[in-house]
DNA sequence: CGATGTCTCGCAACCGGTTCCACTTTCCGG
DNA sequence: CCGGAAAGTGGAACCGGTTGCGAGACATCG
């Protein structure tokens, strides 16, 4: 009962014509598609997703696969690619795949097996190389946010640039002692925080200073307890801190509070990001938007799935510098090289 | 190629045999049941979840309904739940409904009338009589995080202990003038933040005292706007505040820093979250995790799936307090009082 | 020793759509 | 006015599993 059977049936038609009606796919006359939504509609005639994706092949739903749910950055990529899914029909299965634990393994092997959809999303996963063979193998489209696969198609920030950009705003302010803080180093730990120092360090070299790098955990704790022992070395303590990225940047200025070093005047922060808490802090910082990149994510993804066959696409973002309360000359600097003065 | 019969096919046995050995449904000997396992892995075999869907209507898959994925409490709620079901074998799909959005709509009328889903979790959704009734229309069992239907079971905080208990902790310590932070009013908004703000005016009305609302946004920047205006006014400063949850507690702490109000010696802070943050804030709270509420929803529906016909369940839980140092006695209070000199 | 019960397994009928193919009707250009 | 293409429809074979039923083998029990 309820299946299109029984709408074919008291709309007088075939199952297959009730099927070409409903779908749109063949030519039924406008006069039976109309009878047929009609009577569908009464009986409130809804598809069997099962009956229907085994025989199209086609799921409409797609896979998101990202190991954190509850950090601003994958929450807002999240929200971009739902927004896009959700106006297109499809459906959007999760799957967390938090680094080096068994679930990570289990979704690798198993789940992503079962092929539940049409594509994948896979969002900052730095997969290892069984990982990103399986990912590929599976042979359905993909799409990773961040990252630096040649597999799959990416959309990301440029993330060199932006700590470049970041670096440049404060060298031109006139600092020169700036220090990177966060990330292990430019050989391990995740890809963006890589590059992120890297643009650091060749802005740094750029101008003829020389770079500093505070290693710390890349979160806002992680932010704060390194920037207490920066700042309270005096030997070490610089005038400007580039964070990479903007919770490391508010553990900053916190930590900077805390010790009474006055933001901006005795201390410039500039982070990457806009996150949502930015604003409250007044911090200047690179804009990007995950939210977008989630959408633009969603979009190519469904962009392959209609024209298979197409080429992977690199989308690389140039992140916005948006300058708040945070930076300032360094102290001592004459009031005329800021241009307040004539 | 690659079905299940070409598994049987290899193994010598029926199609029939082959989905018992593998599914572990009817006889099998361990002899067959081993060699179709082999033949089953050696050939990469994995089932059609749309077929197997299909043939016994049940999908392996929960749909989670949450109106936000960015705030820290659904991210966490998201986090427990997926880490039941990743363990059990279950597939997670997201459905995003935020309030007052055509997105919603068409997430009650068209993607949850599709059914992809054995049951459902509803976070925080606070449906109207129209969505409720979609809801629980659907003929699959619900559980819904936070929320007081009684047409579905419910896992949740108990909001007005918990508001109770963190007033008391003020009271207790001497506090008199104590202010509660954010939501709207006790007839309108959501519902977690009117039983929190009622929790506090039953326990002032307790204690004698006389309750007073601040009304604000319920987030960091909300209790910092609201803060600040609060503080400023000498009439209204109180000693003590109780937020109506970690983020705006924050806000309250971050806005009395920029004020130069010292926390806790001239105002006392409470919490409800025990949120990521609150421990560098020295914030004190009342403990309710978000995480094991998720991961005890999505227990809870397997169960209902397991075994039909279970009555509804109400899990209410106690919130624990958790003391750090955004609190102590109100300025002026003799030291003799708090304990500290016999 | 026959009856009853428990395993073991194959056949075939589902589940509920989609789509190929064949057939009829209509349309249109030459 | 005719022939071929396009429009409209129904029948039946899929998609890839699951499961009821029946048949045969073997053990158990009275």
């Amino acid at each position: 009962m309820g299946g299109i059977a029984e709408v074919a049936r008291v709309a007088g038609v075939s199952k297959s014509t009730a099927s070409r009606a409903l779908t749109g796919n063949g030519y039924v006359s406008p006069a039976t598609r109309e009878r047929v939504a009609r009577v569908a509609e009464d009986l409130g005639y809804v598809a069997s997703s099962s009956a229907s994706s085994l025989a199209t092949g086609r799921t409409r739903n797609i896979g998101v696969v990202m190991p954190y749910l509850n950090r601003w950055f994958f929450a807002e990529v999240l929200e971009g690619v739902q927004e896009v899914l959700l106006a297109e029909g499809f459906d959007l299965t999760l799957y967390d795949a938090k680094p080096g634990t068994e679930g990570r393994r289990r979704v690798f092997d198993d789940f992503l097996a079962r092929k539940r959809f049409d594509g994948l999303i896979a969002v900052a996963l730095e997969p290892d190389d069984h990982e990103l063979e399986r990912l590929v193998g599976i042979g359905r489209p993909v799409v990773s946010v961040v990252g630096d696969s040649d597999q799959t198609s990416v959309v990301g920030l440029d993330d060199v640039h932006a700590a470049r950009r970041a670096t440049a705003h404060l060298v031109d302010l006139g600092h020169e002692r700036i220090t990177f803080l966060g990330g292990i180093s430019d050989h391990e730990g995740p890809h963006v925080d890589r590059e992120r120092l890297s643009g650091y360090t060749s802005r740094m070299r750029d101008a003829g200073l020389r770079p500093d790098h505070a290693p710390s955990e890349v979160s806002l704790p992680g932010g704060y307890d390194v920037a207490v022992d920066l700042l309270s070395d005096p030997d070490r303590r610089p005038t400007a801190i580039v964070a990479a990225c903007d919770e490391v940047a508010i553990g900053a200025i916190i930590a900077a509070r805390r010790l009474g070093i006055a933001v901006p005047s005795a201390l410039s922060v500039v982070g990457i990001d806009n996150h949502e808490y930015s604003e409250m802090f007044g911090l200047t910082t690179l804009e990007q938007s995950p939210r977008s990149q989630g959408a633009a994510a969603a979009r190519l993804l469904l962009d392959h799935l209609r024209s298979p066959g197409t080429d992977r696409t690199q989308m690389r973002l140039h992140a916005r510098l948006i300058v708040r309360g945070s930076t300032s000359p360094p102290p001592g600097t004459p009031s005329v090289a800021v241009g307040v003065i004539p």
